[in-house]
DNA sequence: CCTCCTGAGTTTGACGATCGAACTGACCAT
DNA sequence: ATGGTCAGTTCGATCGTCAAACTCAGGAGG
């Protein structure tokens, strides 16, 4: 919830990843989401952090302002101009962020550009290098550990009957 | 390490992060190794599960196979026919997967039409809830806990002087 | 007052990517 | 022979993306 636009139509066995996809898997929208959250909140600083052309950031940070995930707030009236900010839901996209950027240390670069640092109260500073640990249970939750389950909802959205009973009608 | 081909240009400021979204950042890329992540192996299938045109499939399945996150594995001779399978690299990408799933379940499903279920030794089953924990202290890894820094590969790609001492050129 | 500069876009025209639908070609079952 | 499945290819039309040029404001310098 809190979420709105909808850039490119629904692929056909939805689930989140692709609804997730259809807000935040344009080309830039996640190096924007980057910048954004790494420090640069103006027009020209963004472009230059992302390399976008000009008009594709336009029509990037439009479309996430749409969504929910940044917004839009005014630095200066005088010439008025305006900075982007995360919301509550874009600031939860750091772990999309993070496991991307951990799967490009361990299988694209050579040697990592950018390094990440922990500084938890009570630890020493150490490089971050982090698993998916289930809040329930405190196990890693990712693999074979985990399976899937179709829900209702998903049932319906799939073309599917909508309850797992077997129904009568032809 | 393992990853080669490269699709489209490295974006400025050079990070893991966009070094990943060229090589699985491209539409439908996610959404292919999702539906092999999850069971479909055969081209139909996953051009039936991710509703991508067939043209648009065999590109991105050719780049994912020359980015090394799938694998192409002969299943039949007499009609040659072959599925395609995660190599290492591919079963890696399953957190960003997780994580996408987890954020659009948050803020953009009404109601999560896939449920992911955990059952690790010795806990009963129930629905995953996953965070980034730091293996080396155990701690939450994210947001304003975690401090970035540029190594001096990453002074290199961004065109800045290598070392960080200041240089007394002019 | 006139001109240059910066910041945040918008406009332009060329070009490449993507789309759905139709087609191919190999194999199998009847 | 006919129909069906599978893994693609080919097609023409549309959509997205690109770099560069342009706009429109408000200073700053002269």
């Amino acid at each position: 919830m809190g979420v709105t636009a909808v850039p490119f139509p629904l692929p056909r066995g939805a689930c989140s990843i692709a609804a997730s996809l259809e807000l935040v898997g344009e080309r830039w929208s996640l190096l924007v989401i980057r910048e954004v959250a790494w420090g640069s909140h103006r027009f020209s600083d963004i472009a230059r952090g992302t390399g976008a052309p000009r008009d594709r950031l336009t029509a990037r940070l439009n479309s996430l302002v749409a969504a929910g995930v940044l917004e839009k707030r005014a630095y200066s009236d005088a010439p008025p101009r305006s900075g982007y900010h995360l919301t509550a839901a874009g600031r939860d996209l750091l772990p999309v962020l993070q496991a991307l950027l951990q799967w490009g240390d361990k299988w694209v670069a050579d040697e990592p550009p950018v390094l990440l640092k922990h500084a938890p109260a009570g630890h020493a500073e150490h490089p971050v290098d982090a698993e998916w640990i289930c809040r329930t249970c405190g196990e890693p939750a990712i693999g074979s550990r985990v399976t899937r389950e179709l829900t209702p909802a998903g049932r319906v959205l799939s073309g599917l009957p909508a309850d797992e009973e077997h129904d009568h009608e032809h």
